[in-house]
RNA sequence: GGGCGAUUAGCUCAGUUGGUUAGAGCGUCAUGCUUACACCGUGAAUGUCGGCGGUUCGAAUCCGUCAUCGCCCACCA
């Protein structure tokens, strides 16, 4: 075996095994009747994406899922692919053809403008594909799609025609969101409402009999240009009279009525309020109402236009900033008031929405949510945390329609096509897959909302519409691992439409990962500056000790405060565990035991059933965490696993056998042999990379193999029937080791020097486990101990014990343990030692003997229960007076 | 306005259906012989479980309320 480096590498490591797992395919799925099938497909992240810390952590949960799947012995299949994120995509294109060659989208036109942004995405596209190799992740990259792939794209286009032929996507014009920055209209969710300071200014609007004015408020002056009314309350004493009358609407020469509504609100202002039907939702609908005016004052770009006289072609806010000063100069500018208000930006864009009128498409989801509901409602979709179906049901249960059209060209062109005048409202429109035959036809320049093709993806990654047997095999999918801010946008509408096309669910479980933060909370941007390169990450720690600090510090369901900083506690851990391996290829070549324990179980010493014991406990543990995705809490208990049951103890109490005799050297091997490889495999799906390395390594797995097809550790050792009590004694047994080692401590007593124990145990069970060979020579040798007494002590044993001057004691819950120092010990030291002891046992009985008193306690509480109590009493009443003898021997 | 979540050691967080005087990691302090590991070992210290009230024999845990922080939805002329 070639010597093993002192500190764990993993930079040539991780390349090698990546290489060769992709070479060896080992991470294609394909349908096998044979096998049960477990499937995910991938949250598509932005074909101009790049790895953030949270795709790291959605990522590393999925794969831990896979593996853990596959090693189960599933035939597992995880599906990748990148989103072609229409207006992200196509801003970033422009932006890169601005700064480079001077050319922009509009100067290119839309064909050659497509072609660059396929160019572009052919040379620096899916950047973020290769960054999850060096995760380790295990997709099937030979199943990788691209949303405008063309199956997908057919997929897109079929379901709009279905959809449209069926009744349920219409055009109209109506009020929608739009994006000056994109210059396209947004669906509702892709608007995001931020609290900005504001101003509320109230303008005097002149009756037009010259009696007077009216004032109304605004946070939107430049909309003043499209105003075609102002309302006043329904019944409004101050107001009623003028009902019918007109205003004369300043710096435009119109004339606007004064009608009642109940939109107007009496309470707030003076009760007036402009109405501009095409800039405001609730305008809008007044607007209808009463049959006013739409007037749209502005341009795509967000600058005002040529209805607005001599303001036309400014931007809004310089618009908004003249407005102001020139209805102050007329003196119509009553008071202008500092508000805050939620004002709605573009998700994308950055920049202030406007609501418009415009013509745009629309998917009407009543009837497509009914179904959704009822899966998560009656469990056959489950959500992790659980509490996210309240969000969930919210917004399907209050579901608005879809604007799904986009005026953008990167993306899916909606397969409609016209005939006849543009401007003619009932020109001749054609739905469908391919452009119709004839004269005259051309198609609808608008592009699908991006996700439009993304809540196909579970089926049309594998192959839909074309029957395939991907989907008959893996489709609907298992587990979906995404984060919640996309329950909207993504996984309700991957719902919805896995029962429209498919008839069936797309997937039964989604677990929902947390939202990372900086160790200060703040959320991560690129402005911040806080946001960590998962690449540095790997290259500096390991991806094996990012992937694993990662799920160790995610709490379920809440924010994670990350820094880079926690991801030694992965190298650490991946450290320990390497040197653990280390250690074992020190003592000699590794036994044909680790898959098979070759040592009869009656020939087992209870170090070694209690670790055993222990590995078939965790490995239960860790797999019934896995089934209810407690990631975190798998990643803790492999943790304690191998840090502390493993490293700490196991190995610790192996060192002696090793001196013991030849026959326990070996049986000591065998069990680490086989402890470690379960040890491995349990970890595997965490930290495939270091498991990998270290299996073949340790001669585990031959060349040519993977440790990534072995199977899970399940619990299959049969065990003694009193393993359990075995674990405890030894447990207690550890305990005494403890004390031992702290009487050793405070006494100063060097630890190289040998010194004689007295062990009192807490029962007679103890004091007859501690008193065979095997447990007398194995605490000698833990506590460097010249000599180990067991006593199953009475108090009045202890004090004949105790009547040499120069006792040190030590308690524990497993009982005490002491030595003769004669004048090493500090008199003072210990007897504040016991005064300390004795108080606290003093507590101790106090609470146990109020409850025993409180008739209430022994009459209501559960006999057990009060048992326990009574139980505790004597125990404790016994260790008291035990520690007041040691403390009168002291005096 | 409606909803959700959080508040436990200096920091980051566990804490299953209520049942000993609440745990871990990091950090801190002390110490370091030995057959892996200083990315380590050994040992130690550390808490009014946000406040108040209630239910209960018993509350970090259940209920109410308040406070602080965060998120989502709706709305704000």
């Amino acid at each position: 075996m070639s010597e093993m480096p002192k500190a764990y590498l993993p930079g040539d490591i991780e390349e090698k095994w990546y290489a060769e797992w992709e070479s060896g395919k080992r991470f294609h799925g394909t349908p096998n009747p044979d096998k049960k099938p477990y499937s995910i497909v991938i949250p598509p992240p932005n074909v101009t994406g790049i790895l953030t810390i949270g795709h790291v952590l959605n990522n590393t949960l999925q794969d831990i899922l896979i593996r853990w799947h596959r090693m189960k012995g599933e035939e597992v299949c995880w599906f990748p692919g990148t989103d072609h994120a229409g207006i992200a995509t196509e801003s970033k294109v422009d932006k890169v053809l601005r700064e480079t060659e001077g050319v922009n989208r509009r100067t290119l036109g839309r064909e050659k403008f497509i072609e660059r942004v396929w160019d572009w995405k052919k040379q620096y596209g899916g950047t973020i594909i290769r960054q999850l190799r060096k995760l380790g992740t295990s997709c099937d990259w030979d199943r990788e799609r691209f949303t405008m792939d063309e199956g997908l794209s057919a997929a897109v286009r079929k379901v709009f025609v279905q959809l449209y032929n069926k009744g349920y996507i219409y055009r109209g014009k109506r009020m929608v969101n739009w994006c000056p920055a994109a210059q396209s209209a947004l669906s509702d969710e892709e608007v995001i409402y931020k609290e900005v300071n504001g101003k509320f200014w109230h303008f005097r609007y002149p009756l037009t009999d010259g009696s007077g004015y009216l004032v109304v408020a605004t946070t939107r002056p430049e909309t003043m240009f499209g105003d075609t009314a102002v309302a006043v309350p329904i019944g409004d004493p101050r107001y009623s009279h003028l009902v019918g009358k007109t205003v004369n609407l300043p710096l435009t020469d119109r004339q606007i009525p004064i009608i009642e509504d109940e939109h107007a609100d009496p309470t707030k202002g003076t009760g007036c309020v402009k109405i501009t039907p095409a800039h405001d939702p609730n305008d809008y609908q007044v607007g209808k109402r009463h049959n006013l005016e739409f007037i749209n004052v502005m341009n795509r770009d967000g600058s005002m236009n040529s209805v607005c006289g001599k303001f036309a072609g400014l931007d809004r806010y310089e618009c908004r900033k003249q407005c102001v000063a020139e209805m102050d100069k007329l003196g119509l500018l009553e008071k202008i008031e500092d508000i805050v208000h939620n004002v709605g930006f573009s998700e994308r864009g950055g920049v202030e929405i406007e609501t418009l009128l415009s013509d745009q498409w629309f998917v009407k989801m009543g009837e497509l949510a009914k179904p959704a509901i009822e899966a998560v409602r009656n469990g056959d979709i489950k959500f992790y945390p659980e509490r996210w179906t309240k969000t969930y049901f919210h917004w399907l249960e209050n579901i608005q329609d879809w604007c799904i059209s986009r005026q953008i060209w990167w993306g899916h062109r909606i397969p409609a096509w016209y005939r006849g005048d543009v401007n003619d409202e009932n020109r001749e429109v054609y739905v469908g897959e391919t452009a119709p035959e004839g004269e005259g036809w051309y198609q609808e320049e608008d592009v699908l909302d991006t996700w439009f093709s993304s809540w196909l993806w579970p089926f049309s990654i594998m192959g839909w519409p074309e029957d395939t047997p991907e989907q008959k095999f893996f489709y609907p999918t298992d587990d979906l691992v995404t984060g919640p801010d996309i329950i909207f946008f993504w996984v309700a509408r991957m719902i919805m439409a896995g029962f429209e096309f498919k008839g069936q669910l797309p997937f039964r479980n989604v677990y929902f990962t947390s939202i990372i933060r900086d160790d200060l909370g703040r959320k991560l941007s690129k402005s911040l500056g806080n946001s960590p390169d998962p690449l540095k990450v790997i290259e500096q720690y390991g991806a094996d000790a990012l992937r694993f600090s990662i799920v160790y510090i995610a709490p379920v369901g809440m924010d994670i405060r990350y820094s880079n900083e926690k991801c030694e506690l992965g190298r650490n851990f991946a450290n320990k565990l390497w040197n653990a391996c280390r250690f074992r290829t020190m003592q000699g070549p590794v036994s044909d035991s680790f898959n098979k324990l070759a040592i009869p179980l009656d020939k087992l010493t209870a170090d070694e059933i209690h670790m055993l014991n222990m590995l078939e406990h965790a490995a239960d543990d860790i797999n019934k965490s896995l089934s209810e995705f407690k990631f975190h809490t798998a990643a803790h208990d492999l943790y304690e696993l191998v840090w502390n049951n493993f490293c700490d103890w196991f190995i610790e109490s192996c060192k002696p056998s090793f001196n013991k005799s030849e026959e326990s050297k070996q049986q000591a091997l065998a069990v680490l042999d086989y402890a470690l490889w379960k040890l491995l495999r349990l970890l595997h799906p965490f930290m495939p990379f270091i498991t990998e390395e270290l299996a073949h390594l340790m001669g585990f797995v031959k060349d040519g193999d993977s440790i990534m097809t072995a199977a899970y550790p399940q619990t299959d050792l049969a065990l003694p029937a009193n393993a359990d009590t075995v674990s405890g004694l030894v447990m207690k047994k550890y305990m005494l080791i403890t004390a031992g080692r702290n009487l050793r401590l405070t006494n100063n007593i060097a630890p190289g020097k040998k010194m004689e124990f007295h062990v009192y145990p807490v029962s007679q069970e103890l004091t007859d486990f501690l008193r065979t060979d095997e447990q007398t020579y194995s605490i000698s040798a833990m506590l460097n101990a010249s000599n180990i007494l067991v006593k199953f002590g009475k108090p009045e044993d202890m004090k004949q014990t105790a009547a040499a001057a120069g006792i040190s004691v030590q308690y524990c819950d497993a009982g005490a343990i002491l030595a003769e120092l004669k004048d090493l010990v500090d008199p003072e030291v210990e007897k504040a030692k016991m005064e300390k002891r004795v108080a606290e046992l003093k507590g101790w009985i106090k609470g146990c003997e109020a409850k025993l008193n409180n008739q209430n306690f022994v009459a209501h509480a559960p006999a057990q229960v009060v048992e326990g109590v009574r139980a505790q009493l004597t125990d404790l009443q016994e260790k008291l007076s035990r520690a007041e003898a040691s403390i009168k021997v002291l005096q």
